[in-house]
DNA sequence: CCTCAAAATTCGGTAGGACCAATTTTGAAG
DNA sequence: CTTCAAAATTGGTCCTACCGAATTTTGAGG
């Protein structure tokens, strides 16, 4: 018995609607799922607030274009309590990116048609162009891993991927202010990133793999020391300016 | 303006009302704000889908006391058009659960405690005895497995396997009645999982990931095995009884 | 024919009533 | 005071009706 936000999805998906595309009319589309408009209408509002539909007074609803930034901070708005819970979870995502990130790397490089190798250097020339917003910045690394994962061609790894990251959001927005930029992070950064795209690029799929797998440890290790030195800054008592910058989602 | 939304978050909040305690009912809450109880019950929804309020039928609409729990399961909610998409994605679920699982059972090797061992114990007999009902062989092999993560004490780690097993069921519900029984299937099967168990009660890491990898790749060989032999009776236009049975998740 | 504004239709937004099923409360019997 | 069935409460669903915005159709004027 799934849920009728769920029959609307698989309405969705069933009948090939993309962003931007109209579904049918609310009184017509209720008809077909066998429920009220009242029932179906409550469902669309759950939709709505999701992001994953909008609605035209007069016009019709509409599958939303997933790209917008809204999209994206809305979805980590209901993960807060996560984020204020002690300690946050990202370890516990670290070990799993550790895991997913360097498979869709071994596949990306497998399956990586044109589109995605083009994608792909694009987005690194992004993330390494930099950013003064430290926001806009951890967006383009997370659009750079997001295109590793596309490339993959698994869609399920590709979402499983993109949850995460909105999962990761949270605790950067949250802890942004209280992090030290370590010196020659943004190089090595760079670095590794290069070295993954050159393997997928190439094809060589375990060089992919372990690229990925070092740049990962690399940034567990550093999310690890920023958070010993906040701990120990807060056993010091002392309360000085922190340089928080970008290099959370590399 | 403010929305509905909004206004009756104002009134949580204007009313001191913590979390677990009942909000009005509908048809007087309509009443004090001034609208239909139609509109406020699609307001209610989207609140109730922001993980903001649960509702009891019969009892009462309650604030809901923010879990993080709850929050993951939001983040991996776009997982659900999948599942029910046309063609399945196993192949895809297949090569995710190779990563995570093989990487659970690492963990679990290093962080099981004795509850935790006893529980994978008592699940890998469960599994191992079999039952007579395949849905019920199945949620065994699922329950198996997520003993497996839970013991990796990596929240975030078990609660993707989870999702993942609910992706997993409805693939199997959809092509239960297609699959074929392979010879020998069930007894390498629990050879698989006992390897696996001996290697996380002693603590040996790298022996369980390696276990899991063994196993998956099997399992993975054999639903495609499976696949094969349908698409084969398929041309054929051979429709002879398949007795597909469990196996499908172990 | 074409243009374009008016009219008709479509469509989402809201209101209100009715009934059902689950829960909670009530109150009479023991 | 306890027990337990009846009654009131409450969320879940369906229905009908109407409004206003947006879209489509119409048809008069060029």
């Amino acid at each position: 018995m799934p849920s009728l936000t769920d029959q609307i999805e698989t309405f969705i998906a069933q009948h090939q609607l993309a962003p931007g595309e109209r579904l049918p009319p609310e009184r017509a589309l209720a008809s077909t799922l066998g429920v009220s408009r009242s029932r179906l209408r409550e469902a669309i509002q759950q939709l709505i607030s999701r992001g994953i539909i909008v609605s035209r007074r007069g016009g019709g609803n509409f599958v939303a274009d997933g790209s917008a930034d809204l999209a994206l901070e809305q979805a980590l708005r209901p993960l807060q309590p996560l984020a204020q819970a002690e300690g946050g979870y990202w370890h516990d995502i670290m070990e799993i990116r550790k895991s997913l990130e360097t498979d869709a790397a071994y596949y990306a490089a497998l399956r990586a048609n044109d589109d995605d190798r083009q994608r792909l250097t694009k987005a690194l020339a992004a993330v390494c162009a930099g950013a003064a917003d430290p926001a806009a910045q951890s967006r383009a690394d997370a659009a750079f891993h997001m295109a590793i994962a596309e490339a993959s061609h698994n869609l399920v790894l590709a979402q499983v991927i993109s949850g995460l990251f909105d999962l990761l959001k949270i605790s950067i927005t949250e802890s942004l202010g209280k992090l030290h930029k370590l010196p020659d992070t943004v190089d090595a950064l760079n670095d590794q990133h290069q070295k993954i795209v050159d393997a997928i690029l190439a094809g060589r799929a375990e060089d992919a793999r372990r690229a990925a797998a070092d740049h990962l440890t690399f940034v567990e290790s550093s999310l690890r020391r920023i958070e010993d030195d906040a701990a120990r800054a807060r056993r010091a008592g002392a309360l000085r300016s922190t340089h928080s910058q970008e290099g959370i989602l590399p």
